[in-house]
DNA sequence: ACATTACGAAAATCACGATTACCACTACTA
DNA sequence: TAGTAGTGGTAATCGTGATTTTCGTAATGT
């Protein structure tokens, strides 16, 4: 029934396959784009079958589902560990730790903004309630930054709930402009830019 | 050869039905989504044949260019002509107009900023330097109010072309929410923080 | 009123790519 | 080492939708 191949448990290789799908994926889709590839193409790329595709998906919208909260959450994990280490900070060093290490993260891999600014827009209702729920935590967690700036005295008390959403869109915009010129912005100036509007933002 | 037909000139009839295509298209592409709309329901919506929306257009993308150019250049052309009965205005006054003129003019039809900003992203190469571009031009709309406040003294002097990027980003992004929100965002409140935020960050 | 030309709807064609089914092969177990 | 189950690739199939063509109809001018 179940039993080992290849000298490798079963549930390792399709593992293996999974994460080879996923690269293929990530390069194809942001450099060719989403629509242009084909199955058969990523399948190609990433050095398996198409069966094998319908064993880890069921669509290939669902492969850019996973690679869109996969790049979200892994910034999001990555800014509350950074941040937890500088619990008692002031408002400034707090939003810029948060800053760098989004825009690092995010910009890490050059593909990622261009997957999940560009590509993974417009796709299928899935697709968009993912990116309004992923709008929604960042969202949400500028706003308890904030309230923390609130309850030190260094930001306004006031409501940011849209103040939030707009901050959003703006480091969305820059970083889709990121990854679009050339040419390429420089990161540290976008990160600059980001932390100042931010600040400016919460202390107005 | 090219007589009148059905009363109206020829070319009267082209011009009736390729408006009549893009009505059909903004509405069948914000509600339904580009990708799911197929030519034919496109024509069944407008009324017209299959034949006919090969007269006038090549693909279904071009379409979509129309639309996403045409609602970029109304609004600016909206806030040029009210910019021009402030001229001697200050900062505050003239990005007032600015952002409420905007506003009016891409929420008018609820249907529009999910065309700009969800359903024509990440289509194909065209539309994505159709975007660039209008991006570059309202950065650049910013930046000359942000000059205009200088010279009057009411912004800081220094390079805003990255902030204006951001507000772009900030703007973008605030629409693309108002049109998934359920409930529906208060225009005039998002209005009221696009101006508080592009004040804020001139005159950091 | 008739011959002629434009027009539009619908049907036929055509192409492409997603999905499935089959077959050959490999690595286990007995 | 033979038998068998698990595996993977390739080769059909199948459906969908874009594009073209045909044909009946309507409007024109003589």
């Amino acid at each position: 029934m179940k039993r080992p191949y290849g000298g490798v448990n079963a549930d390792d290789r399709r593992a293996e396959r999974r994460a080879k799908l996923l690269l293929a994926a990530m390069k194809l889709f942001a450099d060719r784009g989403f629509q242009r590839t084909k199955i058969t193409e990523l399948c190609t790329e990433a050095g398996v079958s198409t069966r094998n595709f319908y064993e880890e998906f069921e669509k290939k919208e669902d492969v850019l589902l996973v690679l869109h909260d996969t790049i979200n959450a892994t910034a999001m994990h990555q800014i509350r560990a950074r941040l937890s280490t500088v619990e008692d900070a002031g408002l400034e060093t707090r939003i810029g730790v948060l800053v760098g290490v989004f825009v690092d993260s995010v910009t890490a891999n050059p593909r990622a903004p261009r997957l999940v600014y560009v590509e993974a827009v417009g796709v299928n209702a899935e697709l968009e309630a993912q990116h309004q729920q992923w709008v929604a935590k960042w969202a949400r967690f500028i706003q308890d930054e904030a309230q923390r700036g609130v309850d030190r005295g260094e930001a306004t008390r006031r409501d940011y709930r849209l103040t939030a959403y707009a901050m959003v869109g703006a480091i969305t915009g820059l970083l889709r402009e990121w990854q679009a010129h050339e040419p390429p912005l420089d990161t540290a100036e976008v990160t600059a830019e980001i932390k100042a509007m931010l600040l400016s933002a919460l202390t107005r």
